[in-house]
DNA sequence: GTACGATGGTCAACGTGGTTGACGAAATAG
DNA sequence: CTATTTCGTCAACCACGTTGACCATCGTAC
């Protein structure tokens, strides 16, 4: 059975929250990939987001709630694909600057111009102040810890 | 830096949506396992569900959205756990019947009963109305052919 | 100034959840 | 009876995560 058992009434709010997570970022990045970014990742928009301006590997790993390894072969990904660059911390000789490249800030730019145009289509169907309350709802379901990227398990299975 | 840019207020909706999701499963498996359930996955209840009575690999794997192979290896693990088993199909000898054992069946009623807990938790602070707000505007959002689980991508990266 | 603990990056091995391609066995259509 | 389709499986691979180990470097304490 596909749709879950209406008997059980719980299962539907998990669904549907993944599944309106789920069709955001596919509308995302069928956009993106339209917008010459066909192999940004899900994922990959929350390691840019993160990395923001510059940061370390371990330190990516911390606000992203997984190992500094992991980190590090996410940001190889990343370099491979050139919207990461590594670079050298002159002020200390262990730590190796991850910043994103030219071509990253452009998918990043382009992620968040996408996102916004998405709320606009659910705000054009829900009426602006149904979306704003879906957001109030689930800031306040949701722990403080959760909502903060720097904790485990935000994404990947 | 962690939160998304509040210039950017696109980022929310997608951001939240995924840590409600998030909360919810994390909840429902922290109860699981202190219910004897500690090695139930979050995709494992989905797998269940989608057993249903009884299924095959392929048509699993249809209902998952994944392929047939994809299908076949996670019916290994959860007969591995002892949540499904395989039976020869008497009337055509190529397919192999998957079903739930008693644990599995456990397991799936369990996390029902959490689900519905947990849905009540959201409704006592939210208020019913607003709980069944979300529900009907996301409804509303998601495409039904990816309500359904019978669609690619349903869970996993 | 040197010894030492904490930190940053990397390597290796592994687990899980996916993919595609190939292939044999069994059912079905002509 | 033969051709095609379907089911299950094997193999190779990829993305993303884990632990454990290790070395280089930094900061501190003596």
């Amino acid at each position: 059975m596909a749709t879950p058992d209406p008997d059980r009434p719980g299962f539907l709010l998990p669904l549907l929250l993944l599944a309106g997570f789920r069709t955001l970022i596919d509308d995302l990045h069928a956009e993106l990939a339209r917008q010459g970014h066909p192999d940004l990742r899900p994922l990959h928009g929350f390691v840019l987001q993160a990395v923001g301006n510059g940061t370390t590997a371990s330190e990516l790993g911390q606000r992203l709630g997984v190992s500094k390894q992991a980190a590090g072969k996410t940001v190889d990904r990343l370099v491979a694909l050139g919207y990461l660059e590594r670079a050298d911390d002159p002020a200390d000789a262990r730590r190796k600057l991850v910043r994103p490249t030219d071509r990253g800030l452009d998918g990043l730019r382009r992620s968040a111009v996408v996102f916004d145009q998405l709320r606009d289509r659910w705000a054009a169907t829900l009426g602006p102040d149904r979306v704003a309350a879906i957001e109030d709802d689930l800031r306040r379901m949701v722990p403080a810890d959760v909502f903060r990227l720097d904790v485990p398990g935000w994404f990947g299975t």
